[in-house]
RNA sequence: GCCCAGGUGGUGGAAUCGGCAGACACAAGGGACUUAAAAUCCCUCGCCUUUACAGGCAUGCGGGUUCAACUCCCGCCCUGGGCACCA
């Protein structure tokens, strides 16, 4: 895969990603074969190929022509540390994702993927889709839609509008104020002479503040006055328009109403700046505006604005529900129009790095942007000795002449290659559909192949990629369904996350400056890279559980485990220790209780094996069972239910603790070291057993398979059949209390009738000597659960 | 601040359409086997009182509903994750 971390590997060691890249892949085989997962290593395929890009390319081109890929310049994030640019997705509290510097704003033109513009089907599709509630939860709000209204003030003396966004038009009237974000297009062209230095001076310090300092929404807010008025469309009244960099630029039109009273950051601001609060919704008679200490959202009734032919809401609930019918009423007047915005921003793919996919443009001084035609892809990477971040937001390709100078493919001339390459998600969001043509030289997979293979009904990845890959990979399969490519519009229709395993990680408490830290600051701990370690003093360090990667050196590899334990062991023992989706704190206790587990099944298999008769199952219909075969037997199907679902619920540590409980049933039915009672019981124990062990532990099961004689993979062969009559119990544990006090069991045969349980109960010796001298108010009889007597 | 998930023995965890709390393991202690160790096998193992029998208390804390609450309701506390001035 082409990706980011093993770049940052690359330029720490030194050395090219193109030789390390094979090396890693082969590290990666060897990891997974080692420890038996079995993949179809003929579909095995590398994003930093050519043969792969080149279709990466040509699915950029694709969004290109379909006006989804445009270059913009912006105000981007971007890391220090890693020298590029990164997507809104990839900044987690306002640091890198993947390195934790501290990211900045830099304006660079930049390539963005119109993923806005699918925000409503990316949010209604996640209905159809079998994914965890979280990720669902955590897209939606990523998402982040909302109904509102536009609504346009014109500027008093200037034939200027102002248009703003708000999901509240129904507090129109209590409108004291209007703010434009610092980066507001108008703000200039407003702001009066008196009031220019003061506004200048903002506006710079608003650009100069970084971003992790003016999200914060603890911050006090701060904002000046442009001097200009605005005029409220409801009643004409002049409101003050000033700019506060509470606002924000890139959301709704970067300019909003401010109703202090019933919203809390503006309330806070007409606080602070003397400004009008004025009631829309009343909550009592006695309320007053210039008492409140906080605004009051929701509750309270419609003030009076109007007659009732003016004005019919007047008395109505603040409520949302009475937020649409103003809405509609404020259109008809002409003075508003239904809007839904979106928090999603488009998609950021532009780096500055070597390594990724080029993105196939060229920049020609008669043309403008032309795109590279098919039949020039893929548009290779040069083979060069400094692939290092230039630093200066310019990717090092732009260093490269050989790569840079190129002609136009429309008029021929001379013209200039982009030189930003596509970051590292442009490759996985659509990796899925590559495996199922691998080798595919003249279309990115055919589609035979496609309808086939895809979609992906079973998709595992951590949570981390919630609002990255899973969101992108989305986006492009609706992109591909929409042009004919594929005929599914959802790529992963389950998707289980498994959790992480966490190491103990020495790390630090972030300094005040250099790391953003401080008081305030929503980061209170940094990871000590190994290099730093060396050299830090030992009584600073505080540790933590923090998740294992590449980057904060602090794996444990499986190979090393593996060679210790055996892979079948590691699986087991992974399995074991938590639910899938939980993450685990590593350690090696109870990894030796693993090994025990599979040395234990194996010792039982291999003394069961001398009376194993493959022919068990005709035999078993004409031979009488003793209880003891019976009980055993019962347990026996009862685990291939329990564990058989379990794995489908993806419930493994539960389906392996239940076939342990089975073993161990198992040992009592024939200890090792005697003789069987009925080897043919003895030989479906055997065989079921062989095969429910075969998905945590393979490697000794297909040796134990073998070893009763069949040919092949335990892969290849069924699950065992549940023999349903087998697994019925036919004794129940009636539990007995004394005013929801455990007195006493009671076992009695599953079809004993209540009445019957009833009288058991009232006779037992226990019951009788616990409610002596007491009268009985009531006795409940729970069918097949419990009997319960209520004393006074 | 808001949203989501969670809080159960020394440890990882089981059990939630309300019905035996602690399955299955790990660790620990004791015993058997062994020249010894490892491996294996057996026993003990939530807390408190008690020689024992037995009893009391226990699923983050405080209330409530119920014959019965880890499970449902209300109010807190804590941990993890996500979002973070989105008008």
């Amino acid at each position: 895969m082409m990706n980011t971390a093993d770049l940052i590997e690359a330029i720490k060691r030194g050395r090219n990603p193109r030789e390390m890249v094979p090396e890693y892949a082969a590290n990666y085989r060897n990891t997974l074969q080692k420890i038996g997962a079995t993949y179809d290593w003929d579909r095995e395929i590398n994003s930093s190929d050519p043969g792969y890009y080149k279709w990466t390319q040509w699915i950029f081109l694709l969004l290109y022509k379909k006006g989804l890929a445009y270059r913009a310049t912006a105000p981007i994030n971007w890391c220090p540390s890693c020298k590029t640019g990164l997507a809104n997705e990839e900044v987690k509290e306002g640091r890198c994702w993947r390195c934790d510097s501290l990211v900045e704003k830099r304006p660079l033109p930049q390539w963005y993927f119109k993923i806005t513009e699918y925000a409503e089907r990316l949010l209604t599709d996640l209905a159809d889709i079998d994914w965890s509630d979280g990720v669902k939860q955590m897209q939606r709000e990523w998402i982040g839609r909302s109904e509102g209204a536009g609504v346009d003030f014109k500027v008093q003396g200037t034939g200027e509008t102002i248009t703003v966004y708000t999901t509240r038009p129904d507090t129109l009237w209590g409108a004291t104020f209007m703010v434009l974000a610092p980066e507001h297009p108008l703000v200039d062209q407003i702001t009066t002479a008196s009031q220019r230095d003061a506004i200048t001076q903002y506006v710079k310090k608003a650009q100069s503040t970084n971003d992790m300092d003016r999200m914060n929404a603890e911050r006090t807010k701060t904002g000046e006055f442009t001097g200009a008025y605005a005029i409220n469309p409801v009643n004409g009244e002049n409101i003050p328009i000033w700019i506060a960099d509470y606002v924000l630029t890139g959301y709704g039109t970067g300019a909003i109403m401010a109703v202090p009273a019933h919203d809390q950051r503006d309330f806070e601001f007409a606080r602070k700046y003397g400004i009008d609060i004025r009631l829309v919704y009343r909550i009592s008679e006695d309320q007053d505006s210039s008492r409140m200490v906080e605004a009051v959202p929701l509750g309270g009734k419609m003030e009076d604005f109007g007659t009732a032919e003016e004005f019919p809401f007047t008395g109505i609930e603040n409520e949302k529900s009475s937020i649409a019918p103003i809405i509609d009423w404020l259109s008809n007047k002409g003075i508003a129009t239904k809007k839904i915005q979106y928090k999603l921003r488009d998609w950021l793919i532009s780096r500055q790095r070597y390594w990724g996919a080029p993105i196939p443009i060229i920049h020609c001084s008669k043309c403008g942007e032309v795109a590279v035609p098919d039949d020039q892809l893929p548009v290779t990477l040069p083979d060069v000795q400094n692939y290092q971040p230039s630093g200066t937001g310019e990717s090092p390709l732009a260093t490269i002449p050989e790569f840079v100078n190129t002609t136009c493919p429309q008029c021929g001339g001379a013209a200039k290659r982009e030189t930003d390459t596509m970051g590292g998600f442009a490759c996985s969001s659509w990796y899925f559909l590559r495996f199922a043509d691998p080798n595919n030289a003249d279309e990115f997979a055919s589609q035979k192949s496609l309808n086939y293979w895809l979609p992906v009904d079973m998709y595992s990845g951590g949570v981390e990629h919630a609002v990255m890959h899973l969101l992108y990979a989305r986006f492009w399969t609706k992109v591909m369904f929409d042009e004919g490519l594929v005929n599914f519009t959802e790529p992963f229709k389950t998707l289980r996350n498994q959790g992480s395993m966490l190491a103990w990680t020495p790390g630090r408490k972030p300094k005040h400056d250099a790391d953003g830290g401080g008081e305030d600051s929503v980061v209170d701990w940094i990871v000590l890279k190994p290099e730093e370690r060396a050299d830090y003093p030992e009584d600073e360090i505080v540790w933590r559980w923090a998740r294992m990667s590449k980057s904060k050196g602090n794996v444990v590899t499986p190979e090393d485990m593996c060679d210790r334990f055996g892979a079948d062991s590691l699986r087991v023992y992974e399995l074991f220790v938590a639910p899938f989706e939980d993450n685990v704190q590593w350690s090696e206790d109870g990894i030796n209780g693993a090994y025990r587990f599979v040395s234990r099944i194996w010792r039982w298999c291999i003394t069961a094996i001398p009376q194993y008769q493959p022919g068990w199952k005709q035999s078993l219909a004409d031979s009488k069972l003793s209880d003891k075969d019976q009980k055993t037997r019962r347990k026996l199907h009862q685990s291939i239910r329990k564990i058989g679902t379990d794995l489908e619920d993806f419930k493994f540590n539960t389906a392996i603790a239940s076939l342990m409980e089975l073993v161990n049933e198992a040992y009592i039915y024939r200890p090792v070291e005697e003789q069987p009672d009925n080897a043919i019981v003895l030989s479906e124990l055997l065989e079921s057993i062989i095969l429910l062990l075969a998905p945590f532990a393979p490697h000794v099961s297909d040796e134990l398979w073998s070893r009763i004689g069949k040919a092949g993979s335990t892969y290849h062969t069924v699950w065992p059949t549940i023999d349903a009559a087998a697994a019925t119990e036919n004794e129940m544990v009636i539990i007995l209390q004394v005013n929801g006090k455990l007195k006493d069991k009671l076992t009695v045969s599953t079809d004993t009738a209540n009445d019957l349980i009833k009288e058991l109960a009232l006779a037992n010796e226990k019951i009788i000597e616990a409610i002596e001298g007491k009268s009985v108010k009531n006795v409940i009889v729970v069918p097949k659960k419990l009997v319960n007597i209520v004393v006074a």
